[in-house]
Formats: C-alpha cells, structure tokens, sequence
DNA sequence: GATGAATGAGGGTTCATTCAT
DNA sequence: AATGAATGAACCCTCATTCAT
C-alpha cells in the first residue's frame, strides 16, 4: 500500500483518538490498532506522539480555515452576509469533524504550549478575517484593540455555539449561525426590543 | 499542622499544577512537593487524584459564582447594568485566578465526562443566571431554545475574553467588560454604526 | 483502660482480621479500627505487625492444644476412646474460633518460615499427643518413622475434616470425630465390609 | 525468543516465587527477574498479576491431575491397588513439584475466594476420584456424607504426607504410600494389631 | 514495506512505622 | 494512657519508543 495512503489512514486514526480521549489518554497502541498497522511503522512515518499530535494539529486547522474561506467565496457581499456565509461553513465543518474540532479547540489547547501554540496560528487567522469584516463595514475606524476585542469575542462566541450544536441534538449548523448573527449583529438590546437579524434584508435595511 | 490548612495548601498546590499540566500530565509527586508533603499525606486527605481534581473542580466553580454573584448584589438596576456588574466580577476574577480558570475551563472539560458533568453545573448556573436577565428584560416572550443559544454565545463570548484578557498585557476586567457590553448589548450591527455602549445611559436612553 | 484488657481486645481483633484478609492483606489500620484504638497504641504495646501475628499464633495455638489436652483428661480411658475424646475437643474447638484455626492452619503457614516455626511446635505436640496413644496401644513396638508418618497422617485428616466441617454447613464436631474414627480406626478395608467404629465397643470389641 | 518458550519461563518463575513467597509477598519484580524478562512484558503476555497466578493455579492443577491419572492407568486392578498406584504418583509429583505444591495447596487457598475456586475444582476431582474407588469397592451401598467425609479425610491425610515427606530427608514416593494406604486401609485398630497392608495381597487376601 | 519482541522510565496507590504532644 | 500528623519505601501497572529481521 502506498505510503501516502497509509499515512492518512494513520492521521485519521490519530484524529479520532485524539479527539476522544485527548493527548495523553490515547496510546499509540490504540492508534496503530484503529489504523489497522503495526507500531513501529507509525513511529517510522511519524517520527513521535508529539509529531503526530502536530501533524493532527495542523491538517484539521489547514482544513477548517479551506472549509470557512471556502463559504465565503462570493464577492461583493454586505459584511454582514459574509459573516453569515463564514459562519455557517464553520458550523457544519465543525459539526461533520467532531473530533477534528475536538482537537483543536479542546486538546491542543489544554496539553501544553508547543500544541496550544500550533493552533493559535490558525485561531489567529479566523480572527483576522472578522477584524477585516468589521474594518472594512465600519463607517468609523475604530481602535485596534477594540475590533480584536470585539473579534475574540465572536470567535469565542461562534466556538462555544459550536460545542453546544454538537451537543444539542438537532441543531443545524443554519441554526446556529442564525443565533450568533441575531446575537453578535443585533445585539441584546436589540433582541430585547424584538428585532432580528435574517438573511438578506434585516441588517441593511437598519442602515 | 492542622489538617485544614494543610488541605488548603494541598488543594492551591493542585490547582496550580492542574491548571497548568493539564489533569493527565500533573503528577501527584509534583502535586506533593508544591505542597511541601509527602504524598502520602495527599492520598490520607484526598483519597486520590480523581478525588482531588474533582475537589478542586468543586472549590473553584463555587468561588468564580459566588464571585459573580457578589458582582450583581445591588437591586434594582437596569438588565444591562446587572450584567455589566457580573461580566466585571467574572473578569476580576479569572484574571485573579488563572490557574483555577484554566481548570474549570479547559482541564475539566477536556478529560472525561465525570470532571465535565462537574463544571457542567456551574455553566449552567451561569447560564441561568443570563437566561434569567433576559427574560427578565424582554418585551416579548423569547422561545427557549433561542435564549439558551444566545446565552451559550454570550458566556462563550465571555470564556474568550478572559483567556484574551489573561494574554494580553494591561487588559482589565472593566475594559473586557466594556468590550463584550459594546458587542453583545449594541450588537455589531449598531457598533459599525457608531453606537456605543456604556455604563448608566446607552441601552436604558435607547429604550 | 488497663493494659491487659486493651490488649486482649486488639489480639481479638488481630485474629479476625489476619484470619479473614490474611496476613499480607491485612492492614494495621483495619485491626486498630476493629479494637476500637489509635494505630500508635497497637505499636506501643505490640510493637510490630510481625510480633502482633507471632503473639496471636501463640496465643491461639496454646488455646487449642489446651483445648484437646482438656478434652481427653478422664484417665484410663482406652486408646481409641481417648482418640475419640480428643477429636471431639478439637472439632469442637476449631468450629467455635473458625478465625484462629484459620491463622493457626492456613495464614500461619503461607507467610514465611519464622511464623510457620511458630506453628509448628504446636503441630508436633499433637502429633506427640498422638504418638503417645498409639505406643501406649500397640502390641508390638513399631518403627518410629511409621508411628510418625501415621501420626502425621491422622493429624493431617484431622486438620482437613476441620476445614470441611467449617465449610458444610451441619456438621457438628461429633459427626466430624466420628467419621474420622471410622476412617481411622476401622480403615477402609474394614469400612468396605460393612465395619464402622462406635464409641464404647467397637474397636475393643474387634480384639 | 518465540513467545510460548518465553511464556513457559515467566511462569516456571512465577511458580517458584509465588511457591516461596506467596501471592501477596511475591513481586512482578521478582518473578520478571528470576524469568530474565522486563517486567512489561510479563504484563504484555500475562495481563495482571491475578491473571499471573490463575494461570499458575490452572497449570499446576492439570499437571498434578494427569499425573495422578497416568498413575493409574492399568485397568482391573482391584481398588486398594488403584488407590495405591494414584497416591504414589501423586507424591512422586509433588515431591519433584515442591513450589507447584505449595502453590496449589497453601497459597492459593489463602488468598481469596477467586483463587481458592480455581484450585478447588482439581481438588473435587481428587475427592471424587476416591469416592468412585470407594463406591466401586463397597459391598453396601454407603450414605453420600459418609463418602465425603472419608474422602476428605484420605485427601487431607495425603496432603499432609506429602508436606511431611518433603520435609524430611529420605522419605521416597512409595514409603509415604505405603504409610498412608497401612493407615487408611488397614487402620489404625488393624495397625495396633500387626497387621499391614502390602502390595498385592493383603486386602484382597482379607476379603 | 512491515512487524514481533522487548524495555526504561515514570505514575498512582498502599502500608508499616514514628514523632510530638 | 493515648493520639493526630506525617513519611520512606515498595508495589502494580502503563506507555512511548526501539531493534532485529
């Protein structure tokens, strides 16, 4: 068998353990077993845990962020409509990889700085897509440290709806995207007096 | 040494090394010598690691509520103005306490349900206590799964911020605190327009 | 509390747990806890888990041998009658402490040389006992390599119908005492031909 | 090295340990040692030390059963010589198997029911060997408990033969036989009168 | 390209034992 | 007469990693 094959084999095996049992609890045992291989050609291909750890980090971080840009492919769009389009890409990539997402939200982040580090590039970039959204929709230039502020807030945000549309039976990744942009475009105060954001009209239209 | 305050000292000494090891990766021997005990002398207080992390889970989740709570003690104030107070108290407070932030936000969630269904509860308590604002503050009557979705945004929104505003050098709590009131009362929607929020006029003068 | 009553009440304690746990598994914690005292006191008047099993063995093997040397104590009985008598005290005895005579037979046995010694010298009063009674019967004067060996043998029987006895629910020490006469007395050659051993004639009457 | 030899060695070394010392005193350490392995891979190919000691308890067990039953093998032969020919061979083995003998007969009655199960159905198979010969060879038909009884008792005098016999110097396979069959078959009322068993013809020649 | 065999190092847990009061 | 506080040492078990084939 190829060697490439089998390394995705392995990278696959790698990801679902990982994702379930996190860094430490998986074994390399386990691994090569899921994987269908034996050890030692693990160790050959991958050199290491913490190589392989990393070589998991990077390809689900590479493919989210393919999977977000992807979403937003359209040109011309208002911000608002971007955003809807990035964050509906990123609920339903994150909801069809669980534990890709697993291991890059919960994992990589709880098991040391080499790892926590890796994913911060890619959490990095997700930021600056929103800060550029918002820099270029604002009438005004706000300060840096306020868009990047506001940008971890909505990336948390959007993060933690993630966990919670795993978890809640039925929620389609539209449905979450639809409650962040309620939330993050409306605002409470808005929401509490009965507005609402929704595709295509609501938030232009409050302009 | 009496033995409460010999516990005392072994559970800070846990708290540290959990929050930054990670459950797996602390070892009771380290736990013991940032203690100065043996580790005996942890295993006759504590029964054993699984014991001890969910201790620390307990005291730490019951400090960051009570927190909160001591935040929002005032009566009588405007829905956004009890928020505010709780978003300050929550942001002092896990700047205090970094490790104990890291436990209850990243290590007990990410190292088996027992130690998640433990934190789960103080989520929910969180949780509550936004759902509770809002219904509180609504002209109509939200359906219940879109105001637990926008508080599950709202906390996760919060979460991000805290572990930004530990990142970040010279972030406070009020200034993390403004920053998620602009974004989740104003909403980004009103924020590109120019709106702000800010403490004791913008959501009550909007009204 | 003086000393000798507290003492008494951790030997009890010692027996039960060494003759249930074993002496491995038994923990010095578990016999303070069972006497009803702190661990230091079991030390400061017993000094060692070692010397605190030695005292038990002791303690319990000079019971049973008085036990059986209590039993047979009518004189000018004949030889079988006294075998009889004897196995009777000794059933009887063994049925009534099941803790002891699990130290004395089993535990005593299994944990190293020093306290099998300690047993040992009990389990050659007996077969001495035993000698004695068959010397004193015999017509002839048999080698004592065979008074020995048969000896051993009856005692080993006799140590196996103990345990059997505690085990099946039912059997009194007269039933045990009683089948170990018929098989021991009468043998199985005469068994098979329909003899049996009874108490008062039987044997005598066979001469 | 193959695995089955490797196999073999760990557990000849962890039948000399566990003879010696018992289960609770005997260490993975040791055992690995004395075998010339690491102690993982004693793990690897044992699984735990409980599963160690079964497998030891079962080994033992069937060696000694076959052992007894070669020794038996010739058909028609009248009872007492089938008795006879089994209790040779059994302490033919247990005198070449000391370690094997302690294992099956002090250590693992000692520690535990799971153990004690184990080795009591190779027990049972003993004590119904003895029975069958007895029922085959009574002229009556003789009550259940009284087989059992005597049964137990003929094990139990066997059993302490052999301890016997491995302790003192010079005592062959067949003296010890010799000894048990003029005991149990003869007794001892038949013993005091000069009569013997023999091989060959002394039951028979009674009846 | 692939694996069976093997291990050094370390972690959780228990326990007999002592000291200061 | 009695105990709360404390520990050194050892044991069972696991795992990342390598070597010879």
């Amino acid at each position: 068998m190829p060697r490439e094959v089998r390394e995705r084999q392995m990278m696959d095996a790698a990801v679902a353990t990982f994702g379930q049992r996190g860094y430490r609890a998986a074994s390399m045992d386990e691994i090569a077993e899921l994987a269908g291989v034996s050890k030692p050609l693990v160790y050959l291909y991958l050199n290491s845990k913490e190589e392989l750890f990393t070589a998991c980090i990077r390809r689900e971080a590479d493919a989210l962020l393919a999977a977000v840009r992807a979403g937003v492919v359209e040109p011309g769009l208002a911000p608002d409509q971007q955003l809807w389009s990035g964050l509906t890409a990123f609920f339903a990539h994150t909801a069809e990889h669980p534990d890709a997402w697993s291991v890059l939200h919960r994992q990589a982040r709880t098991h040391g700085e080499r790892f926590a580090a890796e994913v911060a590039g890619m959490r990095e970039e997700l930021i600056s897509f929103v800060t550029g959204l918002l820099r270029e929709a604002a009438y005004t230039t706000p300060a840096d440290r306020d868009v990047v502020g506001v940008a971890q807030a909505l990336v948390g945000a959007a993060e933690a709806l993630a966990g919670w549309a795993n978890e809640t039976p039925d929620v389609t990744a539209k449905e979450a995207a639809a409650t962040l942009m309620n939330f993050a475009w409306t605002g409470l105060g808005g929401l509490l007096d009965g507005e609402r954001w929704s595709v295509g009209n609501a938030p232009v239209a409050r302009r």
